[in-house]
DNA sequence: CAAACCTCTTAAACGGTATTCAAGAATGTG
DNA sequence: CACATTCTTGAATACCGTTTAAGAGGTTTG
């Protein structure tokens, strides 16, 4: 307790970590994606990236905060490809958002099932459907009753989640989003 | 290939059979549900039932064929309880069964992430979808146009999955039930 | 320059998991 | 009593996420 009390500078190089660590994420995000969390072991995702497993423990606490590091990834991907699509009718966006998930759908349900179990996904998880709903609730057409739309926007957001979760073929799909956006136009019209 | 050709009557002792299988589906019902099916291991199940590990694999191949069966007897119990209910008016009846299924949601997650890995989880999945949709559709009031009708059983159904499987407290509920058998009454009708 | 230090990497080990194997006990049959 | 079938088990296998202890290599400091 004599010497080195405040001497921790965030001195040595900085940009190989940013980039290990981003190449780390980007070789978690192909498994994930293309084999699921759960069947990806560490191994893969470490070899992938040209690295022993122990070198992810560095980086990451957890395999479960690896996968927290990927859905930020995957979000901020989606909600730059989702710019233009905010001017598109609302059933045409849903058609879209629909089809943007349905690429990470078993992510989305490795979300699910772990909520239970990790605090940090549970609140990942919160933040999405928030926004997702801020979203929606921009989108709605015209000024509806708060008592109903508020329910509105979680049946879309439900049945958005149920689209992309069940393989579902694309003539239903679009007629699911079509009667969803219909009863919006119903609600506001009255 | 002498002896022994046609020789193998199903002979034996055919109770202990269908019961000590019975208590092992019993003992990992209790923990998956309250545990979660990854975090309950093998181990555990064989414990509470009295068994050593190894016997489970006698009465069934995988630890997911166990979870299929304890989906088969929740679905069981869930079929007989529902039977009063099927007269109660279409937003009760949902509110019930959001509540019903609540009680297991974490199984339902596990079910959609293992959907993926498991073709007999699948079949088992649509087989249950295919249930509820013919339930909703006995329950949907007056004739409605079909192609709107298949739709909208569907946007029940997933809203269902999206109330269980995300905690919503029980006025939210409610009122988002509310919305949906609403809505069935406005296209019924006009 | 050298010593101390921080950043990063690794080989090896640990505890836990589902599942399999080989052997044996229990139980009805001829 | 032999015998085959049904059931049970102890031990082993293979894999997984994660930890530990040790060490390279560049950075700062005296």
């Amino acid at each position: 307790m004599s010497v080195k009390i405040a001497a921790m500078p965030s001195n040595r190089r900085a940009q190989p970590q940013a980039e290990k660590r981003a190449e780390l994420i980007s070789a978690a995000r192909d498994l994930f994606v293309q084999d699921g969390y759960d069947p990806t072991p560490m191994n893969r995702i470490a070899q992938k990236a040209g690295v022993t497993p122990n070198t992810i423990y560095w980086y990451f606490k957890d395999k479960d905060e690896l996968l927290l590091a990927v859905l930020d990834a995957l979000l901020q991907e989606d909600m730059a490809a989702y710019d233009p699509v905010s001017q598109w009718p609302l059933a045409d966006q849903m058609v879209w958002l629909v089809g943007r998930l349905r690429q990470t759908s078993t992510l989305m349900a490795t979300v699910h099932s772990r909520i239970r179990v990790s605090p940090a996904l549970n609140e990942w998880h919160d933040r999405f459907h928030a926004l997702v709903e801020a979203l929606l609730l921009a989108q709605l057409p015209g000024p509806l009753p708060p008592a109903s739309r508020d329910a509105e926007i979680r049946i879309i957001c439900f049945a958005i989640e149920g689209l992309v979760s069940h393989q579902i073929d694309p003539v239903t799909t679009r007629q699911t989003c079509e009667a969803l956006a219909a009863r919006c136009l119903v609600l506001a019209g009255r």
